[in-house]
DNA sequence: ACGCAGTGTTAAGCAGTGTTAACGTGTGTT
DNA sequence: AACACACGTTAACACTGCTTAACACTGCGT
């Protein structure tokens, strides 16, 4: 199953990178426009599964936008983004459609956060997506790696380790960034706790000799796969 | 039938004013207060039916507030925002009586997910509908689980504990709440009972192999589908 | 009153999970 | 080559959770 595919409207260079990237990284497709006009073009041709439209941006506004596209799909869940603190925006905002809403500046991961439970919430899509992993297929929320009609079951720590891995599959996923994200901080013993996870996964991934999870000394790991 | 009312306090204004404007064009009444002196006032002079309290507000903290308003009202359901680093704030929440809780970010469909699950709880609301998970159906009040043709019958616990996993389905449904929720207290021998009753579940919806009740260790569990 | 089935709790033993420890191997540096 | 250090491997450990069975209690019909 692919990635979610969703639209970023931002014209603010700067930020919009920055989004479109860490979302990438988070294993969205990422279609970027930079206006209002583009926005609807990449929305009519590529039909992404959900919007995150900036309120000020040429040619075209947010809320326009918004108001044109729930003329025919009354279900895509919409975001929007403003630099405006007026609360009349809001408002106005909800009567285009508006599924939630976010103040600049924001973090990524409020970001995120409202993302997936509008994602979640979609009827039938349910959240558990399988993800290829050489000849493995990898569903994180159920913590399950299949291998032709083997199944292998990980544990919580174990899927959390490989999903992070594969956020960065074929590049490198920093130690720092594992230890902190999953345990926490990055003492020494943590890192300890990491090394035998990282054994365990690659006695795991073991069935396909073309995955591995190489070291690079002093920064972190690469799954190659 | 009339909007139903409810009491949001929260002192930051650019949250206050999104969750404020979200919920109102979703069909609530929203009382808004910045600190926790004027949420009293609020609830005193207009007898809101839901409390949605920030822990950290001048003047007087959530916490100290739910404690005032449980000693005269033990019903009313009371859902604390907490800032996500404090996970400590959990446990002392439940002390004040809280029925929920929200980390700080979160999204409206998660607060209005929680806001509607402890509204129905409430005796008169018997919304008896149907539930999809996975192959199955789930209803409540029915305490029943259809798949395709058959009819599992639940018992009550059953039907709590997995109406408790369902409202957090596809994230982790922690094991203080539920033991709290349906036990009252997380004490070590509600716990082991809680263990047999997952057990019971997990046989009862073995008949879709996608659905999962995962554990989390330490944490609780989290039901996938 | 009696037996019966259903429900939630308690008990006991086993399995799984994440951490710690001990020791071994690789890698870059001097 | 010698060394320090980063990482790998295995096993042991403490704890949490899983499973099964037995148990007490309730409500029910006869």
């Amino acid at each position: 199953m692919s990635a979610t595919k969703i639209l970023l409207a931002e014209d603010e260079l700067a930020l919009g990178t920055i989004v479109k990237e860490s979302l990438e990284t988070r294993g969205f497709e990422v279609l970027y426009a930079r206006d209002g006009e583009e926005a609807k073009k990449q929305y009519l041709s590529h039909k992404p599964e959900l919007l995150v439209l900036d309120v000020m941006m040429p040619k075209k506004d947010g809320f326009s936008l918004a108001g044109e596209i729930r003329k025919t799909d009354s279900l895509i869940p919409i975001i929007f983004l403003t630099a405006k603190s007026r609360t009349e925006d809001v408002v106005e905002g909800f009567g285009y459609g508006a599924n939630d809403y976010l103040k600049k500046p924001f973090s990524m991961e409020e970001l995120i956060v409202r993302m997936k439970a509008l994602l979640d919430r979609k009827p039938g899509k349910t959240a558990t997506e399988d993800v290829l992993l050489g000849k493995y297929t990898f569903n994180f929320s159920k913590q399950l790696l299949r291998f032709e009609s083997r199944e292998i079951m990980l544990t919580h720590r174990e899927a959390q380790l490989l999903h992070e891995l594969w956020l960065h599959k074929n590049q490198l996923t920093e130690r720092g960034l594992i230890l902190r994200t999953l345990w926490g901080n990055d003492d020494f013993f943590n890192a300890r706790s990491m090394d035998v996870f990282i054994t365990r996964l690659r006695k795991k991934l073991a069935l396909d000799a073309d995955i591995h999870i190489l070291n690079v000394r002093g920064f972190g790991y690469k799954l190659v796969c």
